[in-house]
DNA sequence: GTGCGGTCATTTGTACACAACATCATGCAG
DNA sequence: CTGCATGATGTTGTGTACAAATGACCGCAC
């Protein structure tokens, strides 16, 4: 059972590994979900060992949790440890322009355009998967203005932790339609301040729009979750 | 229920990870040096299997790069890579004690003031190895003043990714032990600062404290490698 | 001498069988 | 009926044989 292309160990690896932490943030793999290896194995065309490669990287991020004799589950988080990986990031944000800064070119900023537009289209039709979709290339956007690489791997993986969360506790909402109109339009205006910021170089005045709005946007979902306000 | 279970495999692989990484970071295993994994497995009485999954981590943290058919080597890195990764952590320095801070108790603060005592005690004979194990301790005890489950994370790889450089680097120079001493006592000023700070109660502070020093010791490290000083 | 091609040794990657472990169902004693 | 021991069942962890891949070595043509 020669497949083609698949001669080469890291290519594969990559695949597997983007597609099931996309799953895991996207909630196709839900917390508390039980993966079992040899069902990965099978879909992937190979055995477990891979699989088993890539569940152990999950694992040391933080995605999912290997019991033995028990199974593989989707890692759950309480608002606690979000709130810390929530904390964090809005520090990175922030030195995201600050530390080895990349002026983006014309076609970079050609995407950036781009990206508004989606958020103008998403507008009149909102969907939550798409809203993450939109929301992660952003994200990907975002990380190309530094080349500190040990800043945009931090980055990333607490952005996928954030993510993933955002999504569970949005779905429990009851006026989730609103919310997430509310939350669109939210976004929209952090794309359109940022896209400003860029257009007029400034690089250090994107991260602080960012961080203002991550903080915020833990902001709005804690008030949801604690709704003691007086 | 949560029973008082303890996984099994776990503590091995803990010991063997932490055990592998030290030693790479206080460069018994060599930029450049190859691992074999029959070695390895042979030394801790196992087979490759759980070896694999250690060297799997150590891969994805930067610290090994493993090639099919040639073998498993420890990385190098260069001094443009270096500085990025102390860019961050000079910031991630300041995050700490900004962070959800800890207030060190009584015990805790006597850890500090017996490193202080231990810094007294390596002024007398200075050593590398000795050098770089206070160091390493000292890191850790101010990773107890933050309760912040990410930044600790980071904060842990970039130093132990910073620690392996400086040593190699300063194996290097020619000037060997003057320089260790004189960075011996930049060291004892700054734990001697550091101590102050905490038994007064300032967490903030010794972030601060903490952020200036990493910065200065990497400005000396990059001057004596870049020696074109006008 | 130099370049080239093939052969071989060495090492990591993969597949699979089995062991270790946890959970759940079952049956029996009280 | 309840409580507990015990085995059945399923899952991850480990050991091991083999496949794939790379680099070194050697011989040979020119």
């Amino acid at each position: 059972m020669k497949g083609a292309g698949k001669r080469d160990a890291r290519p594969r690896f990559d695949r597997i590994y983007t597609l099931m932490r996309s799953r895991i943030c996207m909630l196709d793999y839900p917390p508390g979900m039980r993966l079992r290896e040899e069902d990965l194995a099978e879909e992937f065309e190979t055995s477990r060992t891979p699989i088993r490669r890539v569940l152990a990287r999950l694992e040391d991020e933080g995605f999912l949790r290997s019991m033995h004799g028990v199974g593989t589950i989707v890692t759950d988080i309480d608002i606690d440890s979000l709130q810390q990986v929530y904390q964090l990031r809005v520090e990175l944000a922030e030195l995201v322009g600050k530390l080895s800064p990349v002026p983006p070119d014309a076609a970079r900023r050609a995407e950036f355009r781009a990206l508004l537009a989606r958020c103008d289209h998403l507008r009149g039709a909102p969907d939550a998967r798409e809203f993450a979709r939109i929301n992660t290339d952003f994200f990907h956007l975002l990380m190309t203005l530094t080349a500190n690489e040990p800043l945009r791997e931090f980055s990333e993986r607490l952005y996928y932790q954030t993510t993933r969360i955002w999504l569970k506790h949005a779905a429990r909402l009851t006026r989730y339609e609103d919310m997430l109109e509310a939350e669109i339009r939210f976004f929209r205006h952090e794309v359109s301040d940022i896209v400003a910021a860029i257009e007029s170089g400034e690089l250090e005045v994107v991260g602080h729009i960012r961080r203002s709005h991550v903080a915020m946007s833990f902001a709005r979902l804690y008030a949801e979750a604690h709704p003691q306000s007086p």
